[in-house]
DNA sequence: TTGACATATGTCGATATCGGCATATGTTGG
DNA sequence: CCAACATATGCCGATATCGACATATGTCAA
């Protein structure tokens, strides 16, 4: 039961950095997996795996095109991820927005008496 | 060498569905080892666990307070994960944006010639 | 101090990960 | 058909994860 599967979840997915940096790297267009393999410097089966992982999760699609193979980026399924930092974004802001409310209230009314503690 | 270690990494930390849920209650505000327990239903080192590598991470802070211990988001140290994630958003709208221009384009000239492959 | 309560830590077992290497599958050209 | 190239898979070992249980640490109250 060791770790959600990394093949089922988004957030596993891109929990690896090499993937993170294959997905930069098809951020950037359509990329065969040689390119990948020479942009970073990643073995060839290493490559192919994490593609799979990725592909598996649905945030990469490849297509045959002769005897290479192009995969793109699908961020469609980054969507939940967005969201959910997204959220916590939010509530940052909204924190800074009482911190905001909070200064203010203390320079609307000039202090009477001596704050407690 | 497994995968890259949970205590170092914001995506990491991140990865798992539990820590997920217990930084999802912490949005709602400053709370107690044992609410967190209740509030999901983890056990106690678990959940005491979850938080030491959150805090390890530094995606949460603890205060004692008497003989609780009360920890609170630090959603601050979600912003290279929120940048991460929002590049590729902008890929996505990007691309949507070149697709509409792509249907503008086909509206304004009408196909004189099949395209060359 | 002693005991009850809140939390943290340690150990263990089952499992999954990742990288490396070898190899299978599939495609093109001669 | 065969060889060269591109990619995918299979197996292995080292390691880290997570949950469960027991237990240590720390704090208050009587």
């Amino acid at each position: 039961m060791a770790r959600a599967a990394t093949t089922t979840d988004v957030f596993n997915a891109v929990a690896d950095a090499h993937r993170r940096e294959i997905l930069d790297v098809l951020a950037t267009g359509e990329k065969t997996v040689s390119a990948i393999v020479e942009t970073l410097s990643l073995t060839q089966p290493q490559v192919s795996k994490h593609l799979r992982v990725l592909s598996d999760v649905g945030l990469v699609r490849g297509r045959a095109e002769g005897r290479h193979r192009l995969y793109r980026l699908d961020p469609e399924r980054l969507k939940p991820m967005h969201d959910w930092v997204t959220k916590f974004e939010q509530a940052m802001n909204a924190r800074l927005d009482r911190l905001d409310d909070y200064l203010h209230e203390l320079q609307a009314q000039p202090p009477t008496q001596g704050e407690p503690q």
